[in-house]
DNA sequence: AATGAATGAGGATTCATTCAT
DNA sequence: TATGAATGAATCCTCATTCAT
């Protein structure tokens, strides 16, 4: 029974993760100050008291949560970039990974971009940190794409990005699929920047 | 200004606004869910049962900053179509003061992107009418723009609008102005636009 | 305008008039604990503070309306009895009168068996008294009965009227009219009485 | 009695009773308006709060109470006929342990007289029902008696369990036991069953 | 690894009432 | 006569969390 201890800690990992995956579902559903510890509890079949041994506080919660949601997206997003050639090949799956992601792509994903930073103050400062590092993916690709020298890539990623995020308020499944609506949005942009790249 | 006592309303009637200003500056700045009837009361220098002598409800409190918040972007953005002559002027002044507003443009109209329909499930439907009547003002613009028949309008609507509104999200006074950014985003998808309105 | 104080006055008597009426019908319905000032005054079209230019406080309201209800029950049944010959013929006819005014004689007699007197501290002593005040009539009227020595009055009281009052919970119009109920009820003790009082 | 610690349950297992007792206490005395949920608590020593633990809301304890009210008259209104052989006396030791629940039996049992079920508008329905149950016995017993074909059963439960219903206004501990009083309201009726019964 | 029980603070809201006007 | 505005206490209930077991 209680034997090989190798074998008998999956359990209690997947214990946590359970939790963790109760907790991602719920705050990208309904935001995190309207997920109670009391919801989660009862999504995992747990006594609110016994999520404590697990996890520290809800808000080292929604931190943790966080942090896979930001591991899985940039897995995603630098599995795509990887496998395309040019910059601006790149920079597109980058966009459909993310977009795959923040929309259909799981809880954890959705909270990153659903869950402001500021909703969990003792944590605000960890969190934006996660979301800039993600980000930073895109400045890089925006780095490398052969613009012209007054080019605003800054703006160029805002709009991108900004625009994507956004797309969680209003994309409902069955429409057209996130890649798709990715693969526009950058079209719209495409244009000028070609355009302007090589005269 | 404070001469004639009988054209100073009995300062009663600004009570009731004193209150909507309180919430909605507490919800642009925390959201729904993070401002408590407390923290409005303690805000205008009320004790918490004194709130419903004016409000209903958090709930009703909330539709009321959103009608207003609706209301004064609609006015700003209306205006600003107004001057413009052109379609593609329209279209550039009503995302200014869209911009504006919703960045700088006080706290009612931040409370409109702030805040989820779904934050309020009492109230989602009305609110959900609210932001709608809100982007028809956009849909109409984008209609008369002398575009490509093959051209995406839902898409370029999407896109800039969504990029707008999570500017919210990075936005901090003191660097780029509002009107300056609207204008930068719209430049990066019109190259497009226009050159395929007219080759 | 102001002119005569004697045709004046009816005004005033009337409003405190329909805010003990108001009073009387919603303490009969919902019980008075479940009946809010705020109820009454929205019943008289009038704001909660108002009430008490013309009641000192909720207590008192009950109070005016229990000493209104037992001045109505008790005129009916003088009445009736009045009008009656033969001891258990005013026996009977006080039955019917007391069972339709608390089951259909509007809503200042129901009240007065409705709501207890322990519900308002304040008032228990004098609430009680009053409900005495009307038990009274029926000890007399009892007394009054040819009975044999040995029968219990008292008994043949607490049983009669404790069926009577009773019946507010069952009760619903539409059904067996109150003076069918209440002879009924007199019917089945009667036959011992009348039975045991000539022999 | 207070011996072995492994047969003692955990005092856990009371704590919900102990909460019922209370709620049954003061439900019974003041009603469930004049009952707060911080008297509750108050009276097994809890905070407010805490009460949640146990039971789900104010109303559910009520409905807790009532049945197990209606459960505690019932079981002694069944043994009691039980005990009895001809219908009559089994009317009247219905009768009496009916009485004796509700005005010497508990504060359980006193509830399902005292609190209308009007007072609780969620569960009025369930209340209703657990009455009727209760009332059930009562139509059955009736049902038994050997009355002639045009004898009133109705009107007889209806003065019956009216009057004795009632007596908990009256009723004061030290005067005549309950048991008496059931006796007595029945000897009233009976006299004309009977004597109607066999001509 | 989890639970049963609790807590204290706080959630929105309602209450009877007061009082200057 | 009445009201507009407010108050303080109380309403039921939920919160994240603790801790002995």
């Amino acid at each position: 029974m209680a034997a090989d201890p190798v074998l008998r800690s999956p359990r209690a990992t997947n214990r946590r993760q359970d939790l963790l995956d109760a907790a991602a579902r719920l705050f990208a559903r309904r935001g995190f100050h309207a997920t109670s510890m009391r919801d989660i509890a009862r999504a995992v079949g747990m006594r609110p008291g016994s999520l404590y041994y697990h996890v520290a506080s809800k808000d080292e919660l929604l931190l943790a949560v966080y942090e896979e949601g930001v591991r899985r997206i940039a897995a995603r997003v630098d599995a795509a970039t990887g496998r395309a050639t040019t910059p601006w090949a790149r920079l597109e799956s980058a966009c459909v990974a993310h977009a795959e992601m923040l929309l259909d792509g799981g809880d954890y994903a959705q909270v990153v971009i659903r869950v402001r930073p500021q909703d969990c103050p003792a944590m605000e400062s960890r969190l934006v940190a996660l979301r800039e590092a993600h980000e930073d993916r895109f400045r890089a690709l925006l780095a490398a794409l052969d613009l012209p020298a007054h080019a605003d890539r800054q703006a160029l990623r805002l709009m991108l990005l900004g625009a994507l995020n956004w797309a969680q308020t209003w994309y409902r499944p069955g429409g057209d699929p996130p890649r798709a609506i990715a693969r526009r949005f950058l079209a719209l942009l495409r244009a000028r920047g070609e355009e302007e790249a090589r005269p």
